[in-house]
DNA sequence: TATGAATGAGGGTTCATTCAT
DNA sequence: GATGAATGAACCCTCATTCAT
């Protein structure tokens, strides 16, 4: 297989950007079997001939778009060291930044389940993904837990994944399938149960928002 | 158009049965964009114009799988009336069954959500499935909260559709991305957190199931 | 090749009569291309299997329709010898019938004409058709010039052949195209021109016609 | 849907055409039905899928085929303004070109008539065909009929129709069907009927014509 | 005789990918 | 780098016909 280079003038990075935001689009519209490359390039602006260029197939595209999503999911999911300490605002800020996040790529993020049953690679990307908010959601857990604000009987990786499956899953709800609820209503809810599912103490300071 | 009519015979009855069972271990087996009609042909052992005989599409088949997954699952996650009437045991009862129904079926059922996207016959299939579940949830919550056991301050709908969702979701990473756990320790662990994150007050005779 | 024979019974001679029935409206309404076998026999109330103990295939039904209409255009088309003795009330009245006859049948013999063209045996029953037209034709113009009241000059097949073809192409037009006449009105300028074409002199008795 | 553009490149514009004469010469030789794209792409030289890169069906292309078929019989079929004043001649000259035209196109031109049948497209095209001829036969009637030189009692639409007919007719027989006859003949024949068909009034100099 | 299930050759169309210009 | 014509494997679906019951 010839490896394709990353290009080296400005007019040939100009091009490859342009099909990736194609084929983010196309893909996310439209779903990875339905989008056909020749729909990428027409959205693009370039021939047929063009995309072999810059991808050796498809699925190379796919893989390079889906890497970028999941980066962004990384970046725009953490909650800042600025945020409050208090625990039940930094949970309600997690979930906030979690339903956002998997709100707005849910459908690529969907894609990239389906294809990752058929796809090694994509398999391993995806499994990243997932761990990444995993450890995540565990390692704050066994803080809380550490400084007894949560039940330490509680596996944190196993529990992580149960409560943030809980977040993830419901804005596949949400936006998918049109499930009728505000955001701040469903970020309320979901961190009302997850504190209370983990057996936050209430700290003094967050009585009330109980 | 010729209409294609239930088979009259008892072989024609028992071509169709066949041809269906080979429909749905082909479709759980490599989704459904992935398979061929004559993959399901060949799994029957009906040459290729018999699919046609009693369906008109490879979609119409999904469909028919589909509807009868769904109404496995319906019947397979019923918590019978003669279960426990500690509510922390039907919780639990109802999380295994449930984790179970979605286990048998969840490659099926992801099929069912992606083709859902395309076809609206297949959607209201899928909301239909859904809200099965969540108003079932949705009752079971109410109920405790009429008896006084659950906060009576949850909304019944939004919190059924999140820790419904919470263990379908576990239920796929389980099953489809391998995520390791026995069955018995996830519906422990699933129940505490469903019945913490509602407020279950331990009715005197239950406090040792927490 | 097993040879179809007659049906023996009364109930199979009604079925058979069933089909050519069905096989006739089916043929005249759709083409001979988009009928199936299939919408023969839903038409005939019988299975798909019934059709096949009295034809052996779907031509073979075509050329039984195809020879009924023949004989039927042969029997309609005939001027009876009580008619008028008046050269021109004779070809007035053998237009009329010509006209009809080509107009109830001219799907049917189009695509007799068409499938002609591929089969053999079709092509033979098609000339056969024409073949009795133009002699009619050129019989009556034989007879004409004979008794001295048509130009002597005139090839009497050709003749016939060309003027029988204005009125045959006429009924096309008319019917299939929908050119809108009234049968009155056509018929008497198809008279008037077949008249004047062959040169018919004006018998004393037939002056006003003209 | 992707939309077929005209080929941009000198070799697209030759395989275009390739294609397109091969289609004109497998319809004319097979007909509408029996020909497959198949024999199209290999008679053109080119592959399977190179026929989609131009024509989006089988129905494309011989909607194609046939709307240059129709061209070409509309400037056939034109006689010079430089051709003889004499009415007689005209006529001959006119009915020499029809035959010729309508002989050379007989097999695409039915085969218009059949497609025309199913397909509304098709039917405009036919109609047209039609009309150009009916219009161009009623102008000439008319002409000679304010020139006295013929019968003013006949409606000029309908008598060029049947008149046309008569020879549009003719030139199927003749080809399709193999009537033996000769051009001269032919032609002779059909002008000497036409002529006195409308009543021609042989100027002096035609005498000896008739 | 009638039924209807089963067959399989046949044909149209799509689309990822290659390659000459 | 860019273009767009060319390729052909893959797949869905139709329907005339056969055959066991």
């Amino acid at each position: 297989m010839i490896v394709k280079s990353d290009p080296l003038t400005a007019r040939g990075r100009r091009t490859r950007e342009a099909l990736v935001r194609a084929g983010r689009e196309a893909f996310d519209e439209h779903g990875y079997e339905a989008v056909r490359v020749d729909d990428v390039c027409a959205r693009a602006g370039v021939s047929h001939g063009t995309f072999y260029t810059y991808f050796t197939s498809k699925e190379v595209l796919f893989r390079e778009v889906a890497a970028a999503v999941v980066g962004e999911m990384f970046t725009a999911s953490v909650v800042g060291p600025a945020a409050s300490g208090d625990p039940y605002a930094r949970i309600e800020a997690a979930n906030r930044l979690y339903l956002r996040a998997w709100s707005a790529n849910s459908r690529l993020v969907r894609m990239l389940e389906q294809a990752a049953a058929a796809e090694e690679g994509l398999r391993e990307l995806l499994l990243e993904l997932r761990e990444v908010f995993v450890r995540r959601g565990a390692d704050g857990l066994r803080r809380l837990q550490e400084q007894g604000l949560a039940d330490p009987a509680l596996d944190p990786r196993l529990t992580a994944i149960m409560l943030g499956g809980m977040v993830e899953h419901f804005a596949r709800v949400w936006l998918d399938l049109g499930e009728p609820a505000d955001e701040r209503a469903a970020v309320d809810l979901l961190t009302r149960l997850w504190a209370r599912a983990i057996g936050l103490t209430p700290a003094s300071t967050s009585a009330e928002d109980m």
